[in-house]
DNA sequence: ATGAGATGTAAAGATTTTGTAAAGATGCAG
DNA sequence: CTGCATCTTTACAAAATCTTTACATCTCAT
């Protein structure tokens, strides 16, 4: 499981910062806006699991900002705010906030409400699964299907068919496969690849001799498609 | 609609009877409970919508009324508190709470937080029973039955069952099946972990050599079906 | 066309992981 | 205290997976 990404919106460095070190230290990934418009963009371009938004921002107001992400932003957004205002709260919660902090926050408290939400989220939408043609991948349930029955892979079989999935349409070279299902000091043990590319393409192709999933691109690679 | 079902736990009848007004006023339908006890049984004979249970409870703590309404229970639980403190809310949300209020908490606020908890909740099933092929589990009465005959079940073997039930045809690796049943710490103590597989097993598949609900996936985990 | 380097395939051997039985330890009810 | 149920630990068997080897086949520049 990667670390999960969170976006902090807010217009002061320090809290940023204090964020960022609590965060981090808890294996979360940061990224960092200082103003609304910024967050928006950031949040559009790469979307985050989570985001943490400040109610008092310089250029536009919180509540303005959650209005905007939750046109297409259905991930959790935490409200952290200075305004231990009763309607800013409610406000805040009828029109799609998934919690509302107010500052000074507890940081364990903080984490412990980022965890709530990120659980939440993953339990009922991001049941993300990947078709690609007749095979479909499901992520979280870690199963493979192909029209609709399951194939029975290894672990490092998965792992392998994954990061094909995951980069679906691009040459892969055998150096990066390696590393990234076997490890470093791997790097150079391609006949490993070719054994286990092998037995993928007799478990998922129609006719492995002939594959239309696992291309081999000669002299560099593979490619998935 | 009809109009959802809040259950109130709390000894103090002046926060029920506020409570009360509140929540009839914006057409809630109210259950009340004095100890975590009769919460207990009135959930499980009548499972609320939603349930507002105080920490401070006369009978029992209200951290283990939540743990054992998470046994089986899936709807909101918000946690009310005169305690502010950090450890008590950390524990509440990482144990399955859904939201924790400090007394005296805000009424706007705290409906916001119910209208909340029950949009999210809305997807979610709450089951209190499951069936899997032919399998039946009881998470009230903490039973389970194959073609109708109970099986006899230790605690352990029922709560790594019910782990497996919840989380069907997703793979479980066994740190997190370690640690969901045993707890921290159990991590790394997977020889458990085979040896109660191996007597659920016998106990439940029709031929434990060739296992139809517990499958193991070598090197990662185990999958139910 | 040809041959060297790259890739594919099958299968044996090595290693890791999992399954199983049973003995020892622990705790609890009567 | 005793006996029973359960949990923990040990030892070994069985199975699955990974690694290695040997050789077949393909690709492409010459």
């Amino acid at each position: 499981m990667n670390k999960a990404e969170i976006l902090i919106i807010d217009d002061e460095p320090q809290i940023r910062k204090l964020l960022q070190i609590n965060l981090e230290s808890n294996d979360y990934k940061v990224i960092q806006a200082g103003t609304g418009k910024e967050g928006l963009m950031l949040s559009a371009s790469h979307p985050p699991d989570l985001i943490l938004l400040d109610i008092g921002l310089p250029d536009m107001s919180g509540h303005k900002v959650l209005e905007q992400l939750r046109q297409w932003y259905n991930k959790p957004v935490i409200i952290l705010s200075v305004q231990d205002d009763e309607s800013s709260i409610v406000s805040a919660l009828d029109n799609g906030a998934t919690d509302y902090l107010t500052k000074p926050f507890r940081t364990g408290e903080l984490l412990a409400r980022i965890r709530l939400a990120l659980r939440n989220s993953q339990n009922i939408q991001n049941h993300s699964s990947i078709v690609c043609g007749d095979i479909e991948m499901d992520f979280i349930a870690r199963t493979v299907k192909k029209h609709d029955n399951e194939i029975k892979l290894t672990s490092t079989e998965y792992n392998l068919l994954a990061l094909f999935v995951k980069n679906a349409g691009r040459v892969l070279t055998h150096q990066y496969i390696l590393k990234e299902v076997w490890g470093y000091g791997y790097q150079s043990e391609t006949q490993y690849l070719r054994v286990f590319v092998n037995t993928l393409r007799k478990k998922m192709e129609e006719n492995p001799n002939n594959p239309v999933h696992i291309i081999t691109e000669s002299g560099v690679g593979y490619r998935f498609r």
